[in-house]
DNA sequence: TAGCCTAGAGAACGAACGTTCTCTTCGCTA
DNA sequence: TAGCGAAGAGAACGTTCGTTCTCTAGGCTA
């Protein structure tokens, strides 16, 4: 089997193991029983799990990036793009298995000890705060800069909002405070 | 000594190291070690370290709430106290040893596994939740149940956006937001 | 002083951790 | 067919975990 193929499949179970149960709770054993890879192929590839922690995080943002951006761009009108941010996390957050934001999560896990996981939470939400800050600017927006910074706390606060009471509601409140930020004139 | 006297000196010492390093990464050995109180003792008092860790959280939201409280309450008029909670998140921000919200970090750690330790999140959420709602009803603002959802979801994207970045600042943006919110005709 | 209860110090327990090593198997080249 | 390198299975390593147990010391009552 291909090298790449075998890291994806060990990032594939990784992922969803760490993304539910915690990452110090998942063992190594674990990993290589739900990804079908042996231990030496597991550290061929990552060379510890700190390393393995990090390039999940790194292609999870990746992607979470890439579902945001597939879904917004599907409204033409760039004044609604802002807005369809927080309807694909009102449908993230009925999904079954969602448990929070994988990032504060690790962060808050972690925090001190793995500089490396710190940096990767940190650049994901740069990234997603310039991805806001880039369509506020499209949306012609006023303080774009400002009101990017707002439209990222009100996204961290749903989600971790929804995770913990187990309702997706917090979405639609975001959304209908971010409505009122983006059009402060009414 | 005292048992109450021990339970405090065991919740203040294991409160500060799951705080700083997660609760996972502490083991009894450590608390043990800087509590000055021996295993014995330890177990008298906390028969697991899930009660233990679910103690630390519940004493940590009474005092959470407190110090909100009686930052809030040195505000005379009603109409400047919901505010008046970004301001104390503010000042909470710039503690050196500031590292997120203890029961978002908990819940993202323990998530699944432990129902006592969800239970006591959720409880403080919900806490957290009805003291906004009895500021905005004071302030007299419309929709106040919507307007405390809000509040609640800034409250958390601050922090955890405070923690990440570092920065402060997050206190200022949403206290900008709830301002917006707050006086939607101008 | 003698006997008893409590508590401290820390060893001990079984389990699980991250990581490495051994043994075996198997596909390849000569 | 003989020999080689890579890889799977899983045992083994040393450490640490949560929890319990042992041993000892000291303060109480009679």
């Amino acid at each position: 089997m291909n090298t790449t193929e075998v890291e994806q499949q060990v990032l594939d179970a990784a992922e969803a193991l760490f993304y539910e149960h915690g990452v110090q709770a998942v063992g190594m054993d674990r990993i290589r029983s739900a990804s079908g890879v042996s231990l030496k192929r597991l550290y061929q590839c990552f060379p510890s799990k700190d390393t393995l922690v990090e390039a999940c995080l790194r292609r999870r943002d990746r992607r979470w990036r890439g579902a945001l951006a597939d879904h917004v761009e599907l409204r033409p009108a760039d004044r609604d793009r802002p807005l369809a941010v927080f309807d694909w996390l009102y449908e993230w957050f009925t999904e079954p298995d969602f448990r929070g934001c994988a990032f504060i999560n690790a962060f808050g896990e972690m925090g001190t000890g793995s500089p490396a996981v710190v940096d990767a939470v940190r650049d994901h939400k740069a990234e997603v705060r310039g991805y806001l800050l880039g369509l506020v600017r499209a949306a012609g927006a006023e303080a774009p800069e400002r009101l990017a910074d707002q439209l990222a706390v009100l996204v961290d606060g749903a989600i971790t909002t929804a995770a913990i009471t187990g309702e997706p509601d917090a979405a639609c409140r975001a959304r209908d405070a971010a409505a009122v930020l983006l059009a402060p004139a009414g």
